[in-house]
DNA sequence: AATGAATGAGCCTTCATTCAT
DNA sequence: CATGAATGAAGGCTCATTCAT
């Protein structure tokens, strides 16, 4: 073990190709539950989209449910990766400056995959997922919280928890609404919602 | 009952009949996606449910699709019911009393059966009924501006439109999730949230 | 309900076409079975011979297994009516005519469908039947067991559950196995094992 | 083992280890036969169990049937070594210790490794290979045929055929019946059993 | 030779819908 | 109009076998 020859650690080539077939498998479920809808969504179908047998879907996906917790998975990671960032970047920013920023990432990373988005948050509950889903908003939850509690001077006083529900509670949906309303997404009114969002949520902490 | 005039014009036996069968579908339904999911609301079953035979839910219905798009009618219009009402109830009352109450009553709205309402939320948009629960959201849209444009002096200058957007999105969000959080439903954390969510809309109107 | 019309008690026409249906089925299995061995017995084939559809199927039947279930139910009940019959007419006759009586049922029992016989006692112990099939074992060796204790002034001293124990052993797997050699189904050769079969039990109870 | 002469003449690597694979590969379907059913023994199951890879198992056998035939064949080869040898051993005894001992060992033949008996009892059929089997089964009666031939002077008079199709019939029919019968392999049940065989075996012969 | 990813025919089962009675 | 038996397309999934590495 201490003596590896120096030789660069090429992963064998199978591993790519698996890795190679678990994207294209996520890529195709995700485009098809995007473009087609979920019952169209078959094993057989994301298979073949994917240029792939059924039997290798099976091979790394123990069910189509799992396919679909890996889009998910993807989505939802994409999203708290900004999400996060997002956070660190405004951690010491005052909160009239914070929210602005949190309110327009929040309507970004909406943005990410619009359409996936919408289909994700039709079907994410059916599946029992919700296990998943709700960590991620229980960190997001857990983010505001931290926010609210360092600057707490800066507000009113208030119970974190429940500021941390309302705000989170209020960005999102008009986060959600704007990117299900195509016609709110110029530019103009996109700045025109970051606006108004911030003053709602700054005028209702202070 | 024992009153009722005996030349009471009945309508024919079968029309009433009719009516019973109907009801007893759609009810059949809802029980079903509430009780048992949206993948045990075969047309088979239903049918067994509601004590009628397949055939016979096709006589009233021509596909699954249509008994859950009544369903979803006969859901919406109870709470819009619920809505319009609070609406007259408030036309003329000043924008702090005005939010209070509909805050109250969107809350109370959400409540009127929760798991049908979760389950709706889950399936409406499966099932190609987003365009009628639109005209409801338009509904709603429509009736906050209005109320709002007589309004207009109480508050600071402000796109109605944009204002009802906003409004609207906020208040249901979180109604809405307060009623996903079964843990918010203690009278006393209601009552908060409705001080709460009060302040931070007429916060933002004002 | 007293006064029921006294008309024929005429099966409705459904009753009687689901009947024809499901005799359909098991005959269909059977064959297939017979003639095309298990790996061949697919649901969809079956259903094809049948000449109904899957459907249908699985309309009388809950699964795959229940059709074989039903199948080995038919054939044994076949079987048990025969042997039974036999146990009846034997009750008292002594023992050498008993024995002589019962080993040519035993043989012509399973002669009944020979190739029937052989798949099912191949694949019965594959699916969860032992139990019902053991039931039938179990029949079988009371019936033994209460002709010997009937006649057991006849026989030496013997526990009357391990003489039918070798009894319905012995006597069982001569009837195999002739049934199994094709050779072996002479007429003359039947009347030889016949003999045979009675002398070596006569011999060991007495 | 410590003195194994140096220069012991070993066969090529390769070959070992083929040998060595090819052992593990019966191996292991011979266990997954008892421990987890057909229905799991799959190929890749099989493979992974004889820690190989599904393309080694193939190399050295052409189809899962003849994985299976492999097993079939050695367990019956192990069988077969005791018979041959119980034969071979009561060549000269009269019939009463011949019978006895040929009973005994056949109950112990049964025991080898009961749940594989069981399972391939079962399996046997459907995979074709009674041809191989009843290869065993002649062998069988042709032992039983020339034992009784050479001791015929014990006996009254008897086609030997017949004889030895009764005798074979009959002590298999209890060996396995008893092995089945889980409750009856007590040592002192064991003891009964054999006494009685031996008594309704040798009362038919004499 | 060994590996194990890939293949794809085919199996069991469900369910919206039709239609003879 | 009601009934419910019948239909059959389609879906999820398995597994013996092949083949590129």
């Amino acid at each position: 073990m201490a003596r590896k020859p120096p030789t660069t650690p090429r992963k064998n080539a199978s591993q790519e190709r698996s890795r190679a077939t678990v994207d294209a498998l996520v890529e195709a479920t995700a485009r098809i539950l995007v473009k087609e809808g979920f019952e169209k969504a078959s094993t057989n179908h994301i298979a073949e989209i994917a240029g792939v047998s059924v039997g290798s879907l099976y091979q790394y996906f123990p069910s189509k449910e799992a396919l679909v917790a890996a889009v998910i998975e993807r989505h939802n990671e994409e999203i708290m990766n900004v999400v996060r960032a997002a956070f660190a970047e405004v951690a010491d920013l005052p909160i009239e400056k914070a929210v602005r920023r949190l309110v327009t990432v929040a309507i970004e990373a909406h943005h990410i995959d619009p359409n996936l988005h919408r289909v994700l948050a039709e079907q994410i509950p059916r599946s029992g997922h919700l296990a998943e889903v709700e960590a991620y908003s229980h960190e997001i939850h857990a983010l505001v919280r931290t926010y609210l509690e360092r600057h707490r001077k800066e507000m009113r006083k208030l119970d974190p928890a429940l500021a941390a529900f309302m705000c989170v509670s209020t960005i999102e949906a008009i986060a959600h609404n704007t990117v299900l309303n195509g016609e709110m997404l110029s530019e103009k009114m996109v700045k025109v919602l970051v606006d108004e969002t911030t003053r709602l949520v700054v005028g209702y902490l202070k």
